[in-house]
DNA sequence: TAGTTTGTTCGGATCGTTCCGAACAAACTA
DNA sequence: TAGTTTGTTCGGAACGATCCGAACAAACTA
């Protein structure tokens, strides 16, 4: 019989395989299942037991890869953090980044190595094979798009893909 | 102005926020970008100046994760090593599995969370995704073999999805 | 059988990351 | 202005992962 602190340190374990710390992961885990759909500093340091240093690196990372979004309410005086509209959509977006990245890796391998027939064919064709997913899997996150649309809020987050994913991109979250 | 070396120290880089150790990385970088489409462990050792003990458990790893093929020749007194056909294609399957597994962690997110709507949503929204992006991603690859079939050699490794990826799954490959 | 080569396993050292507590800065309150 | 609350930054401790050298096992050679 499964709990809501299990699934906690559940996602903590997933979300750090995918590169975020164990703290980031369960603060994302506790906002997927918590009624309320914000949540504070202090609260979060609460329920996880985590030091409110560590919560704020967690929360500034989370912050900046775009998982999560920092906001204050109008005479507030303590930020609130949710998790962004399209979290899943930016996390595979983050992918798309490291196709990219893998194809220029390969261009790297092309530029020094010798004339070769084989290397440069092996090379090329790591180099084609990310090109294309990088080309292609967009249009798979579009057409999701447009078979989920639940409110009239357009294609989700279409602008805006997150180069940086967290500071050193995301290592693999469609992963 | 860019060297091999150089490249073979990218490329350790690049596969281990894939979540391959920096030597694993290393090897793969190598085989890459070297004319003999294999090597043995006492060369590897001597050109990347790693202990054979780190080379055989990072070749172990490389192996059972399906990226390097291990082979004798006929009466050789040593294995040797070379990158799989498919090594690429391997990658992004394992990726696949991710999905699946992502998806799962949502299952269990909705087993746990109340009746809140919100979250129920939040959470279904996740599985629907990464359960879409888990049928859909295949496709993407198969579309790719056919559109890149060099030789008669059939859809390069359309069997065998190899769902352990180093001993707890590759985090990201495609990523 | 003795010796050599190849590869794995073990214990300890090293390295990078995360985490904590404390000090600090900034904004607000009384 | 003094005090409180919120959040960030810093130094050190703790943890995990890798790596190395050494011991070990297995296969082959002479």
């Amino acid at each position: 019989m499964p709990s809501v602190e299990e699934f906690v340190e559940s996602a903590g374990l997933y979300f750090e395989r995918l590169g975020l710390s164990r703290t980031a992961g369960r603060v994302i885990g506790l906002l997927l299942v918590d009624p309320d759909d914000s949540a504070d500093a202090p609260g979060l340091c609460e329920r996880l037991g985590v030091a409110k240093s560590s919560m704020s690196v967690a929360l500034g990372r989370l912050e900046r890869s775009g998982l999560v979004e920092r906001f204050r309410p109008p005479r507030g005086r303590r930020d609130r953090y949710r998790l962004t509209d399209d979290v899943f959509g930016r996390a595979f977006r983050a992918k798309m980044a490291e196709f990219a990245a893998f194809a220029r890796l390969a261009e790297q391998g092309l530029a020094v190595v010798g004339d070769d027939a084989t290397s440069r064919a092996r090379l090329e064709r790591m180099r084609d094979m990310y090109a294309f997913m990088g080309r292609e899997f967009p249009g798979l996150l579009d057409r999701w798009d447009r078979e989920n649309r639940t409110t009239g809020d357009g294609p989700a987050s279409a602008g805006g893909v997150r180069d940086e994913f967290g500071e050193q991109g995301v290592p693999g979250v469609a992963r």
